[in-house]
DNA sequence: CATCTATAGTTCTATATAGAAGCATAGAAA
DNA sequence: TTTCTATGCTTCTATATAGAACTATAGATG
């Protein structure tokens, strides 16, 4: 009964309000991925609640994926993987069969004002100054995947004075040890067209050509907007499937 | 400590024991879809358990999909609604602006062998007699979606003799009803292709425009295969978002 | 008739307790 | 050294209990 230190509307269930308060703490960075949560005696101690409610509060954000858990071991902020995302439909695999990690190529690297979409994606007033980048991505040598990758310029300055070859494949974790930006998950479209001779030229294909367009929009913990991402892929190299029920 | 009526291993936790016991029912067509389970405490009284323990199990269940729960009202076997199938991503809207359920209209139904990617999907030996069916859906007079459906012939006699006029827009209700098999989930893939002429002359398009096709595997309770079908649409009106974390 | 009230049934929240199961480490034993 | 054992931590399972919150219905009240 004794609902100690925790905050919020007290019509709203304990382990809820619990399940806010952490959350929180790994939004605010108190908690980092790959962090252990105190355990499920030491919270229970520290809140003053029964061992039952505390475990439900964790349960909510492990279905949520903030946290996962190991018997035995402890309960961890989850390091955001993003092997679901639909980048993971194209094929990249050679003769062999095996599947190998595209190289990535930077193009273009240039500050500008945002194209109304994008800011409007990315929740900033039109025309807001940002970082425009566009990368190729190869596999063997030949081009797989296109994509142009907008940020907001002024938290990103010092992604923007970074020399182009210490930027790697993967680019969220400069976001974060450089810019303090952490990115927990994010929003996929994905749409059909036909090659513009642009992306022709870049993919190697003929205009008119069926392309997978993928849209991305990164969001942090907060569930505010961090990166705003087209890809564009060959689609005879596209292969989606899910569960539906 | 009774396990009482619960079968199976018993080194399987009771909470995930009594929920085997429970979607078994519902595979066995003792619970339908609609029908309200047992009350959580008449399940636990009825299996001498712990009412948190029922609860865990039915937990399981809702998580899967077989159940949803009403406070207040109940626990019901939970009709699948189909509602996030790829289907939906292609748009039937009219000018104003409304989404409307397409029509049906069924150009072909034979019967012949399966051909041996279907027998495949199926699960049966290659050449098996099956159910073939071309379908076309239309929005508002127009061509939308043309539709290849397979089944098995020997447990869908009653559906190969109804009379076309008979089946409507939702066909997986006629399969429960002539034929006593309940479609409970199923697996989708999608891919894009080049407007062969035939699917062109269907579709009203130019032959080489993208087309998104969608194959479909529904399967029952009991996770066997039902029915195989493969749809295919104009890509221009195509559209899937999901999130990713 | 319409509206409120009591009641019984349902799920949901929260407490308290006990022990099993899994993991890591330190120290004993071979 | 290598292997086993004990210990202490973690999450996981299961019990028992109490009351809150929600829904539907029957019956009283206006």
């Amino acid at each position: 009964m004794t609902a100690s230190a925790l905050t919020g509307d007290d019509r709203i269930p304990i382990y809820q309000r619990l399940a806010d308060t952490l959350r929180r703490s790994v939004i605010d960075g108190g908690l980092k991925p790959g962090d252990r949560a105190p355990s499920e005696n030491v919270l229970a101690e520290e809140f003053g609640l029964a061992p039952g409610t505390v475990r439900k509060a964790l349960d909510v954000l492990v279905t949520e994926g903030v946290f996962e858990r190991f018997q035995g071991k402890g309960t961890f902020v989850r390091q955001p993987s993003f092997d679901t995302s639909l980048m993971r439909f194209f094929r990249f695999r050679g003769p062999d069969g095996k599947f190998t990690v595209p190289e990535s190529r930077i193009l273009r690297r240039e500050i500008e004002p945002m194209p109304s979409h994008v800011a409007l994606a990315l929740e900033l007033p039109p025309a807001t100054p940002g970082i425009s980048m566009s990368r190729l991505r190869l596999h063997e040598g030949v081009p797989v995947v296109a994509e142009e990758i907008w940020l907001e310029h002024e938290p990103f300055k010092a992604f923007a004075d970074l020399p182009a070859e210490d930027i790697g494949a993967l680019i969220y974790p400069v976001y974060d040890t450089l810019c303090q930006k952490r990115v927990a998950r994010a929003e996929e479209a994905l749409t059909v067209e036909v090659a513009a001779p642009e992306i022709a030229r870049l993919l190697r294909v003929s205009p008119g050509e069926p392309i997978v367009v993928i849209d991305r929009l990164a969001k942090g913990y907060d569930n505010k907007p961090i990166e705003w991402r087209r890809s564009r892929g060959r689609a005879d190299q596209f292969h989606y499937h899910t569960e539906i029920r």
